[in-house]
DNA sequence: CTGTTAGCGCGTTCAG
DNA sequence: CTGAACGCGCTAACAG
């Protein structure tokens, strides 16, 4: 593998002059350009961006670290990142923490190790730990999707409080008056706030809240699956079901479908983050949709502004809007909950 | 941010003895190296991989190259990528191409530039630039999903051709005989050794091959879609539709919808590639189901065991079985065809 | 417009 | 068991 040396030795050159050809820094004669560049194709040459980083003290690489590749809400995300990074000439590592708190201390310190210039989190879950952690880096760190409080860093996160009040408003118009809901994880802030907003259509419609209509558990079909059989055990039964995310709400369609409960007959359910309607056939659930493209995308800006000084002092949560999509799954409520 | 010779300093020793507790390579006696850790401790030292990657020239760092992060199956892989790779304490560097032969141009370049130490290609295209490419790398290239001829490159792959002949021989024994398929680009092997597959169906069971029944694409949902209204617009009609990949079926079952024909009542539709179960609630597509995770994993261990030298010497194409899975799509075929 | 010098942070000789 | 010296490949300063 030839280096930089190499390439100066057969274009008759200094190492600095192809230096300068390779990054188009400071003056050099269009012969010599020429001439340097025939030699970098003869050697077939690549620049060494592991010493060229070592040297600038920059990588011009982001990390991203995700809770769940599998979900495709968060390719989404990656999208948004990877495109507006990718225009400001930065390169970005893309780490999957699978929710675990241990895989992403793992990956942070690999991105700190290979000295990125920032990081995209979304947090497994908020903790006194990771507070300490974001702290003390020297990088710029933004946070995504997640609060984690008092944290020295940028936020960017969807309008969950307000998504799952509109939901749950959305179903007690309906005529519904028995709403259960299946969170996430209780230090994750998007499950508590989502739950918050239950609780407040709920407070403001004079409904009562019952602790067993709270089912808080992970973000996963299994946990969306067992929720759904342990409600369907209460009596009163719910008449609709608000799941605090996608995957949660998969687990309660395949649960009442396994108990022959008809949605929405006999059942309303709305849910947090459609599967992108690109996967979906025949669209069909109510759902609070979060901009996930563009998350990704503000978030990116904002580190980079971080990163090229020019961003404001003070840090910021940017939080966005959320978007109610009415279909289906919600249909006929009415009529059900009279029965 | 602290370096090795910071701790050195602090701990009173030499910038060596630093590097042999942080490596756990040679000897250190266990006073000192209480003192140095505790010095890591103090100053909060994060090793420094680019300059550790310049010395050494390896960077334990794999590049993995997808057609596409927002289709289920490509997470689904890259899960099986990095869960091999980081058993042997190897980072994963996730980059998606759109299917677009310029980005994937840059992103290898890109690797090159950060020193993989492998490279794990899901290639947009077979071109001979490509394999002129793969020929000139010195570091080991693992192709993963698609053929490209003749190059310097093991290969990891589900089995396409036999994929669709199953499927369409499926078709085949339940009446059909008006067959059409929705296919990807010309130059990617997985759409042209399903089209081979379903060529030898037709061909085995004495079916004549309509060329308006073959129609070539892209692996998008909107060239399902489109392909599919220029098939109901021939006649005769096809009876059953084989789409060459999930994200075709998604377009043709939307247009099918859109034209008010219902499945599998009026057609038939089956595919390769399920939307990964977890994602579909009620699972109804009939398709080829290929195991997308062991591929993942397989071609890490392939390109794991080229690195630590033990691989054997002669390039392999691994090819994984493909399994029918049949659903709800297909069924019924004999009335409607007989109709 | 071009070349020389020095050092980014680390690990590996080779001496003690 | 420990340390000194060297260089991985590159670029920024400073000459000329």
């Amino acid at each position: 593998m030839p280096t930089i040396r190499d390439v100066a030795k057969r274009a008759r050159v200094a190492p600095t002059t192809v230096s300068r050809v390779i990054n188009h820094s400071g003056y050099v004669s269009n012969t010599t350009r020429a001439r340097v560049e025939t030699a970098i194709d003869d050697l077939g040459y690549v620049p060494n961006r592991l010493a060229r980083s070592l040297r600038l003290k920059r990588t011009h690489t982001l990390g991203l670290v995700v809770t769940d590749i599998t979900n495709p809400f968060w390719p989404a995300v990656a999208r948004g990142v990877e495109d507006t990074a990718h225009e400001a000439g930065f390169n970005v590592i893309l780490c999957n923490t699978d929710e675990s708190e241990a895989k992403q201390e793992r990956y942070l310190d690999v991105l700190l190790q290979k000295r990125v210039d920032g990081i995209l989190l979304v947090p497994a879950c908020a903790s006194a730990a990771l507070d300490e952690w974001i702290r003390n880096q020297t990088i710029p760190i933004v946070l995504l999707d997640r609060r984690v409080d008092c944290a020295k860093a940028d936020t960017v996160r969807g309008d969950s409080e307000d998504g799952a009040y509109q939901l749950v408003r959305h179903l007690i118009s309906l005529g519904h008056e028995r709403i259960a809901v299946l969170s996430g994880p209780q230090n994750v802030s998007t499950a508590v706030d989502r739950v918050a907003g239950y609780r407040r259509a709920l407070a403001e419609a004079g409904l009562e809240e019952r602790a067993e209509w709270v089912q808080w558990g992970r973000f996963s079909q299994a946990s969306g699956y067992e929720a759904t059989g342990r409600l369907l055990a209460t009596s009163p039964r719910p008449s609709a079901l608000f799941a605090v995310n996608n995957f949660l709400a998969i687990g309660a369609l395949r649960a009442l479908r396994h108990a022959g409960l008809r949605v929405p007959e006999e059942m309303s359910v709305v849910s947090f983050d459609d599967l992108t309607s690109e996967l979906v056939i025949e669209p069909f659930l109510t759902v609070a949709h979060q901009p996930a493209y563009k998350m990704g995308q503000r978030a990116a800006e904002l580190l980079l502004d971080r990163l090229s000084g020019d961003g404001p002092n003070e840090y910021q949560e940017i939080v966005l809007p959320v978007k109610l999509t009415i279909r289906r799954s919600s249909e006929q409520a009415r009529a059900t909950v009279a029965s």
